[in-house]
DNA sequence: CTGAAAGCGCTTACAG
DNA sequence: CTGAAAGCGCTTACAG
């Protein structure tokens, strides 16, 4: 059996306040007395029940993170696993904890609401939800503090960590329209998610500042998947396109794998720019210029911010915007340098 | 506010003990009652507080998913993800949650600990440790239900799934002695995980089945991740292997791209087998022959286990090996099935 | 089949 | 600075 904070109240000769006090570094508590306790819980290496600290406590340190299984790329894109990690440790830091839930669409709505009442997380972080995810709406309506990856499109009372991907698109494109390519095309993300839209939105306002003709037939939504983007690609070069903008590194991967097997030579015939500078972005062959997102930041704030949220309580929502770089590697024909696989 | 069950009861017209006895299942309930209770139940949304309900009735219905971060390869490597995914849906179908650890370094003391006596898991998955990772010595210690995804390399009372992966590394060294290849190196996993072992292990039997002689400079220690992989390959070049097994997907990944660049063919000047199948297998050039491991398979049997584990207890250990499969591609030189990106 | 009551292991006013 | 006591929201013998 466990033990409890009676135990140590009892071997310590406090009362079972003052124990819990001590632990938890309450000021109100005689350093002498404090060393003591804690002398004890040391020895006996005693960690109080959480179950029970969040029932009397009114908070567990425990966060929810949310990522919707609706994506397909979800697992294929390394983009989950770094932000994963960056969350957890950014988590451990602060002595939280946290909860991944994977959102299955047929488990969604029984999450939602157990995750909204059932007082296991302080507040919960939601990935790259899809534009109309109820999940939001649920817990607006709650006191449940939570953050999101990505701005919401139209509500701007939420809070959320993000980076211009409108901006940086542009930017991606421009670098392609410096080179002197003038037929680009866009892979895009999926139309249901606020990035795949922003992504696509700054293709489109590139485009038109060049004054560059729009071809909707270089326009082909992808879903993030490497395989979508070799799919995307072997359909668009029918209309001979010399350039294309793809909204990720793992569909960009994709789509220069299906140009090697049909015989195109990149970037000579064709440009191509990727988004995220995922690590193996500089395996590819040749090696992926493209817009280098922080993802491991993005995480680590995301759960910074939302444990002040939590500790600190405030009305005005947070909204982060984090830097976003242009990485020039060679798949668009300008080695500025040189990018070693080790 | 949450609801309470208190609510529910002065709703219902029922006590606090009828409503949760309703709720939970219990039989000893008339079925009008029950029907009654769970229509406001649904109604109102009510969901209970499940620290309160770990804290009364000692179980929470949430496993612990520890992932040791000592691996560089946790992040690149597809199998974490899919493990990660698969143990989750398995215990949504079980009304389980999963609460995923990635246990650094610098905080596993602390968190082991804490994992231990904090009442907030019924029970923890362990995947991928170190061979001397102090984590299952302090999981013995307690009572808390655990199993570990890979053979536990000297306690046979410790419950695990795995699959044979001395076996299959054996019959992917045979493979390729089959297609006539004589200087068959290896890229081994770290030697400190059971599984790096077990295959290396697999690769030095074959050998020595067909009386191969055994050149140490064909045998580099890789940690799974592609770059390492890549290095590996280069070293190994000057002694002339025919023909590589390595260890995981991700490191062939490396390793055939090491190869690109230094000017040879796979698999015309050295054949090239992976192991795990991960989805990206077929996507390098040529597709990856390797041996397929049912990732998802195993997180799920592993969830399944556990849970059993933890409501119907038993005293004998769970020692389960799921199946494994040569994957024939092309990066062996034998093309038996032609297999597509999309 | 149902309810009153005790208890799970903590935290936190309240009083001193 | 410390302790006795109430309470967090459930579950579960126990009695009926």
């Amino acid at each position: 059996m466990p033990l409890t904070l009676e135990d140590i109240a009892r071997l310590s000769g406090f009362s079972r306040s003052t124990v819990s006090r001590a632990i938890n570094g309450d000021p109100n508590v005689n350093e002498g007395t404090r060393k003591q306790v804690l002398e004890i819980v040391e020895q006996l290496n005693f960690q109080p029940n959480l179950a029970a600290r969040g029932l009397a406590a009114g908070h567990t340190k425990v966060l929810g993170l949310v990522i919707p299984m609706g994506v397909n790329a979800i697992f294929t894109d390394p983009f989950f696993p770094l932000l994963i990690q960056s969350v957890s440790s950014e988590c451990n830091v602060h002595d939280y904890s946290v909860m991944l839930w994977l959102a299955e669409p047929e488990y969604e709505r029984r999450m939602i609401s157990r995750m909204m009442y059932n007082g296991l997380v302080d507040g919960v972080i939601v990935s790259s939800m899809m534009m109309n995810d109820p999940i939001v709406e649920a817990l607006v309506k709650r006191k449940l503090p939570f953050i999101l990856i990505g701005r919401h499109p139209t509500n701007p009372n939420i809070s959320y960590v993000d980076v211009d991907n409108w901006a940086a698109a542009k930017v991606a494109v421009n670098h392609l329209v410096e080179l002197g390519r003038t037929r680009i095309g866009t892979i895009t993300g999926p139309q249901n998610m606020i990035v795949g839209r922003d992504r696509y939105q700054g293709y489109l306002d590139a485009l038109k500042e060049h004054n560059l003709e729009l071809d909707m037939n270089l326009i082909i939504e992808g879903d993030f998947t490497a395989s979508s983007g070799s799919k995307a690609m072997k359909k668009m070069l029918s209309y001979q396109p010399d350039a294309v903008f793809i909204a990720s590194d793992a569909m960009a991967g994709g789509a220069i794998h299906a140009l090697q097997e049909e015989g195109y030579t990149v970037p000579d015939d064709i440009a191509i720019i990727g988004f995220d500078d995922i690590p193996s972005a500089c395996l590819t062959i040749p090696p992926l210029t493209t817009i280098q997102q922080p993802i491991p930041l993005v995480g680590s704030v995301a759960a910074k911010t939302l444990i002040k949220m939590i500790e600190q309580p405030q009305e005005e929502p947070y909204h982060i915007i984090l830097p976003t770089k242009l990485v020039v590697r060679s798949s668009c024909g300008w080695q500025k340098e040189k990018t070693d696989v080790s």
